[in-house]
DNA sequence: CTCCCTTGTCTAGCAATGCTAGGATCGAAT
DNA sequence: ATTCGATCCTAGCATTGCTAGACAAGGGAG
């Protein structure tokens, strides 16, 4: 019986290793230079030992979404936790959130950009993904103000979150500004304390 | 000389027909069906007729972008000529923006998911998408505010844009909300005209 | 009208990709 | 010690982007 579990154990490292491995080398050279053939080498092994572990390559950029996905929501987790008013709470988000994009290109491609073929938005969504939403959600749902749903508020922040981590690394946008960017977004988006249990008396329309 | 002359014109005849026969087969297909080999087919020619007029597929998709944005703009310019205020220009700009995004995927992805070579943000940028740019930030620059910059507004605006169309098609967002997204982005990021001119004297912080 | 030579096109092929079939090998249980 | 099953590797397939070199067509000079 201990030798089955011995075993079970070394797949188990190996499948680590993979995905670490996988990890490495799409941060150091992009994910165009993780064929199955050079992951394979590198960790020693022939090819057909990463089928046994995942379906394809598809399969292996899920497994770094998901740790990706996982390691995003510590680290947005502790950037809010260090902040004290909800406002300076969702300016920590965001700028933790970029620069989790910014740090970790290869990983955040895996998440958004790539497909992992992972499900989104869905009962089948795995944990790690529902709870980084989740960390975005904690914290938004105290700005986004007594006219919205807190998810839907969420989703939006979130869409232009993405939309400047992916567009600055593109190069579509200078990185100059991203601060100020970053500054924009949430001095407009978030609903500030004051406004928070009266904006449907004098909502700011102005027509 | 009129024997050149018809040469050059079956030539240009030539090349627009693979542009348009790669986006078609994009559309319908999407970009991973499009490969040199089925794209020389047809147009019944083969392959390395497509490389003696691009130099390869980067290039193929960047033609496509560049045909994009010229309608892109066209399009979103059309929206805002038919609104009459500020805010209502905005919007239609914003539903426009996303209504192509979602009726020309592959045309969208050409310009801004893939590496169609081009240049962004800089000066050798290619003018279709200059004037795209150009064209979002004619009307954006009306509810800029006075504090920004009406150039890091309309980008920071574009990328809440580009992000909620990138997520719902890669089915990340679900597009049930999607029009209630854009209200709500519209709503908070542009500023109400009454504010235009006095933003300066009371800012709406909290602390 | 005939020959040549440029221009343009195609056939065939290369290296790299993701993925798989089939055989070889190693080790555990009898 | 032997059998048998799990595990792994060699070899290969089809497809990809791209290119070299052969080949043909057609205009210009004699």
């Amino acid at each position: 019986m201990s030798v089955q579990e011995r075993k079970q154990r070394e797949r188990d490292d190996r499948e680590r290793l993979i995905v670490a491995t996988a990890r490495e080398l799409a941060e150091q050279q992009g994910w165009d230079a993780v064929t199955t053939r050079r992951l394979a080498e590198r960790i020693e092994y022939s090819q057909p030992v990463l089928y046994s572990h995942f379906r394809g390559k598809r399969e292996i950029i899920g497994a770094v979404a998901l740790q990706g996905a996982s390691e995003m929501a510590v680290a947005m987790r502790a950037a809010t936790a260090a902040a004290d008013s909800p406002r300076a709470r969702v300016t920590a988000l965001a700028r933790s959130y970029l620069d989790f994009a910014e740090r970790h290109p290869a990983v955040y491609d895996a998440l958004f950009q790539l497909d992992g073929g992972l499900a989104y938005a869905q009962e089948d969504t795995p944990e790690p993904l529902k709870d980084a939403f989740a960390a975005l959600l904690e914290c938004l749902s105290e700005v986004a103000g007594d006219d919205v749903r807190p998810e839907l508020f969420t989703e939006t922040f979130w869409a232009s979150l993405h939309g400047l981590a992916t567009l600055t690394r593109a190069g579509r946008l200078l990185p100059e500004d991203t601060e100020r960017r970053t500054e924009l977004l949430v001095d407009r988006l978030a609903m500030p304390q004051s406004q928070l249990h009266d904006a449907h008396k004098d909502p700011p329309h102005s027509k």
